[in-house]
DNA sequence: CTAGGGTTAG
């Protein structure tokens, strides 16, 4: 049909063409030409190119262009060759199409040949080129062409100025960007304060595109619909409804209400600042069913947690036979993700597969990121393996979905091949990966990834910031915590909760209850997560008072209904401060069914308060809710031996026994030049084990000598008092302290790690006396639940060296 | 005859 049309109307065409013979009228069918190329009618364009008998230089130009505005680069420069006499423009038009298909070789070689030939490039080919550099993110390059326009004058032209204003914005250079556009006293034009505007958005400053936007009127320019889309992008990000609203009014008065990027990008804004209403409502105006709209609809209602709304849109797109694109899937993958849909995301995925989008990695992300959230991390690896063209989101979803089902050390694997496949981590990847190292206590691994992140400028990243606040507090060092707690510009509730958690885990608790009234202070909203932190603060603080208080006040100030983790806290406090009654009836009023962890606390104050029916009770529930948990035996067992209960306590141990669990065997070890030094209790396996127990006798010496009695309540057998001393003295961790003290230079922290519970990693300032060491090692914190066999793994991965002792003892 | 700005994903 179409070529019926195209002949007919070229046959018609060359009889005018073959009547060309004075000058007015070849100008005619350039202009004709020209038409046909604007209209991308491109193949009607070459016959009429190659009908006509005379041929200007307009008309070869104008062909060029055609030729190299839809991407035929090859037939371009064939013409670009057949052009019988060459001007700088000719060069121009071929350069500007290698500029935007964005090859960037052969774009510069040209600028280069260009002058080497002689021709002088404009301010169209400066133009070109510096829009290459913007798309690909060429800053140096772009440098360099910035210093060119100015040595040759061209920095005063618009164009150019707003290239450059462009450019700097794309490489997140906002102040050389702001620079250039002030220095414009006169002369912006709406695509200058639009170039501008975009690049507030794009570096995350809100404020700066609204006040763009504000300038831009005050001046008289007019908005269009390039402009409309980055102030509303900006309103969403700012949440700044009532903003939105009169941009909306703004863009009906302009009559730009029907254009789909403006109207997707109200839809965008809407369902952003949380007005579903009048996002529907966009989309119900619209003449034609954009799926971009329906795409930011769909995403709009999972982001407002409403994902059974989006999957009915995304079935009613489907019903209407609406032409879906790669995006759509990635939004309604994550409405099947939030819902855990296991059934409905098999059906998405085959349809998927059915529509032939599998090939698009933003889909198969998305269909990684959908089975990760669904606790199938099998599938997750699969698609990725299946992966094509992974890039840097195709490992951060397997990487995040590790993460998310617990396996840290899997997530630190991927990573680790991640950077062996050379994709250089982002913000969210690092992120990740920062949390994942908090985790696990690696805090040489993190801070690798701290350092590639300042290299990278990632550091001004929130969510890296508050994972690093986490990695540093969870390993034991407050004070990088801190220095990277007050670099944060623009501070959100997860930077505070992740402070107040690392002070309480590290057993400041009065500095994590100041950092919470400072950020309440600042007017930041406590989170479910800040309560855990601020009552674990109270528990391992003892202070009951306060506990009590911030219990009721988060239901009551804050509408924060208290989870299982905060009534473990509670019972912790209450329980460990003696008030063993208030604990239990508290236990007996909770709404939800009491998990291991509010069990343990209780058996463990049990231990210390020597409450033995309540223990037998809490040891009952944990035998079955935690059958392979050697704990609640050893811990029940130990409550009878310590009130002298020696038949009781053997009873327990052999019922420990019968049912075939193990206890595992408590582990200290320390690192020590990219080597693994671990102990067990006397443990003689060390090479300069002779060495080491020598300094452990000279600090039990030094301690006792001021005041320290070694508490035998925490001795484990009804062994004498002589041997009992003896084996808390060489305790794994003392052990690895001792290590540490001799290995160590002076001033410099002693890291420990521990495997059993309290699963522990303390630290220590190497200092000549001892003393306040050792007080240390007495309040140290539960940080993790790291295994040791898990931290080996792991330390292989970093390519470091096990050392064979740590090996032979990790085997046996 | 040659040049500049925009939407949806982790």
């Amino acid at each position: 049909m179409f070529k019926f049309v195209s002949r007919r109307a070229c046959g018609y065409l060359s009889t005018e063409i073959r009547n060309i013979s004075t000058k007015s009228s070849l100008i005619d069918t350039n202009k004709y030409l020209s038409d046909l190329l604007k209209l991308g009618r491109i193949d009607e364009a070459r016959e009429v190119f190659d009908e006509m008998p005379k041929r200007d230089k307009f008309t070869y130009n104008t062909m060029l262009t055609g030729y190299a505005n839809s991407g035929k680069l090859v037939e371009a420069r064939r013409l670009f060759d057949d052009t019988p006499t060459k001007s700088a423009i000719t060069w121009s038009s071929l350069i500007s199409g290698y500029c935007k298909m964005g090859w960037e070789t052969e774009s510069f070689y040209l600028f280069y040949e260009m002058q080497y030939e002689g021709y002088k490039p404009s301010q169209f080919t400066l133009g070109s080129i510096l829009r290459l550099c913007s798309i690909k993110g060429l800053f140096s390059r772009g440098e360099q062409m910035h210093c060119y326009s100015v040595k040759t004058s061209f920095d005063m032209d618009v164009f150019v100025i707003t290239s450059l204003i462009d450019l700097y914005a794309k490489c997140l250079r906002l102040v050389e960007a702001e620079y250039l556009f002030r220095g414009m006293s006169k002369g912006k034009n709406h695509v200058t304060w639009t170039t501008m505007l975009n690049g507030y958005s794009l570096n995350g400053d809100a404020v700066g595109a609204i006040e763009c936007f504000r300038g831009m009127r005050a001046e008289g320019i007019e908005a269009n619909q390039y402009t409309f889309p980055g102030v509303l992008a900006a309103c969403a990000a700012d949440s700044d409804l009532g903003f939105g609203a009169q941009v909306h009014s703004c863009i009906v008065h302009g009559g730009f209400g029907a254009n789909v990027f403006v109207q997707s990008a109200l839809v965008d804004m809407y369902t952003k600042c949380g007005d579903l209403c009048s996002a529907r409502k966009v989309v119900g105006s619209m003449e034609f069913d954009d799926a971009i709209s329906w795409n930011a609809m769909i995403v709009g209602y999972v982001r407002q947690g409403f994902p059974e709304k989006a999957l009915s849109l995304f079935t009613k797109m489907h019903e209407k036979n609406m032409e879906l694109d790669e995006f759509t899937y990635p939004s309604v993958l994550n409405s099947i993700a939030l819902m855990k849909d296991m059934k409905n995301g098999k059906c998405l995925h085959s349809l998927i597969i059915k529509s032939g989008f599998e090939s698009y990695t933003l889909v198969s992300n998305a269909l990684i990121d959908m089975y990760a959230k669904i606790n199938n991390l099998d599938c997750a690896f699969k698609i990725f393996n299946f992966t094509a063209e992974k890039d840097v989101i195709s490992w951060t979803s397997l990487i995040t979905g590790c993460a998310h089902n617990g396996c840290h050390l899997e997530a630190l694997k991927v990573f680790c091949k991640m950077r062996l496949d050379g994709t250089d981590p982002d913000r969210f990847v690092s992120a990740s990966i920062l949390s994942s190292c908090a985790e696990l206590a690696l805090l040489d691994i993190g801070q690798q990834v701290h350092a590639n992140s300042v290299k990278t400028a990632l550091d001004t990243s929130l969510s890296v910031n508050n994972s690093l606040v986490s990695l540093y507090a969870n390993c034991g060092c407050l004070e990088y915590a801190k220095k990277v707690f007050n670099s944060i510009e623009i501070r959100n509730v997860i930077s505070w909760t992740a402070l107040i958690v690392g002070y309480a885990q590290n057993g400041k608790g009065i500095e994590s209850l100041q950092f919470y009234e400072k950020m309440v202070a600042s007017g930041i909203k406590p989170d479910y997560i800040t309560f855990i932190g601020l009552l674990f603060a109270c528990s391992h603080g003892g202070f009951i008072e306060r506990g009590r208080y911030y219990f009721s006040s988060m239901v009551k100030d804050h509408g924060i209904k208290p989870g299982p983790d905060h009534y473990a806290c509670m019972i912790d406090l209450l329980s460990r401060s003696g008030e063993m009654q208030e604990a239990e009836d508290l236990l007996n009023k909770m709404p939800v069914e009491p998990d291991a962890t509010i069990w343990k606390a209780l058996l463990a104050a049990c231990r210390v308060h020597k409450n033995i029916d309540l223990a037998k009770k809490a040891a009952k529930a944990l035998f079955e809710l935690e059958p392979q948990d050697a704990a609640p035996y050893v811990l029940l067992s130990n409550i009878y031996s310590s009130i002298g209960k020696w038949e009781e306590a053997a009873s327990v141990r052999r019922l420990m026994k019968s049912k075939g669990v193990g206890k595992e065997p408590g582990r200290s070890w320390i690192e020590m030049n990219g080597k693994v030094h671990a102990f067990m209790s006397e443990d003689r396996s060390h090479l300069n084990a002779e060495e080491i127990y020598l300094k452990v006798d000279e600090m039990i010496m030094k301690i006792k000598e001021v005041g320290y009695v070694p508490d035998m309540n925490f001795a484990l057998h009804d062994i004498n008092e002589e041997n009992k001393e003896r084996g808390l003295a060489y305790h794994g961790e003392k052990l690895a302290v001792a290590f540490g003290l001799l290995n160590v230079s002076i001033g410099a922290p002693i890291r420990i790690y521990k495997n059993i519970r309290p699963l522990i990693l303390f630290t220590a300032i190497n200092a000549t006396w001892m003393g306040p060491f050792f007080a240390k090692l007495s309040c140290c914190w539960c940080i993790n639940r790291m295994r040791f066999s898990e931290y080996l793994r792991a330390w292989t991965l970093g390519k470091a060296e096990v050392s064979e002792q740590a090996a032979d003892i990790f085997d046996s």
